[in-house]
DNA sequence: ACGTTTGCTACTAAATCCGTAGCAGCGTAA
DNA sequence: TTACGCTGCTACGGATTTAGTAGCAAACGT
């Protein structure tokens, strides 16, 4: 029988890092997480900040980053970075400097 | 009139960092750039490490990241990360640590 | 020659997202 | 009180994206 090398290497990715890229894969996750560094917003200006994505996506994605324990709603402010989301925050700042240093011809559409 | 003090704030998000952002919230985006860290796959394998999405949908990725920069196809291995490619999986490392250290009650549906 | 593996495309159905409208609750001011 | 603006949030139809499966031509192995 015929014998290939290149797809016999394991599948390492652990469970929780399946889990990350799942979150970061779906649309506005981490933009959330970008807008609120400075601070705590609101629904209404979080959407602002982030570009004015569709209320009800937004919603869905707030609660999954809820869901998640990356984000705090409080009473009178809005919603705010909890510690596990200051620290996914940090990790973005890798991922600005990152896009920083990238060339300029690469739109990717 | 009645006045508000939230949605005051500069929206400061980069240009660039945008285009990271919209590259990252795709599905299989960092998948692809994670399972590529140990070495080149080719086509096959590459979609079976990454959990067997579409190919149509790899394919359009694998195209993505190719214009980006960020990983390059080479005759007779497939696929695998360029140093903008390297750099990025520097911040995935990051995103592997935040993840690990995530509690464990934390699936996102 | 023959079978296998390869990269890649085509196609339809399902999931996701957008865009817009609109609701009820609250705060403020007249 | 009444009126008004802002709030968080939901509903709905249409557009975009992804899934799922099948299949093709070219390259490879024996």
């Amino acid at each position: 029988m015929p014998q290939r090398i290149q797809n016999l290497r394991r599948a390492t990715t652990t469970a929780k890092m399946e889990h990350a890229l799942s979150l970061v894969g779906r649309r506005w996750a981490l933009r959330v997480v970008w807008e609120l560094r400075v601070g705590p917003l609101n629904f209404r200006a979080l959407r602002t900040a982030c570009g004015d994505p569709s209320p009800s996506v937004l919603q869905r994605r707030l609660h999954e980053l809820r869901d998640l324990g990356v984000i705090e709603k409080i009473p009178q402010l809005g919603y705010r970075l909890t510690s596990n989301g200051e620290r996914l925050f940090q990790v973005l700042g890798q991922l600005d400097k990152w896009s920083a240093s990238m060339s300029d011809e690469t739109a990717i559409e």
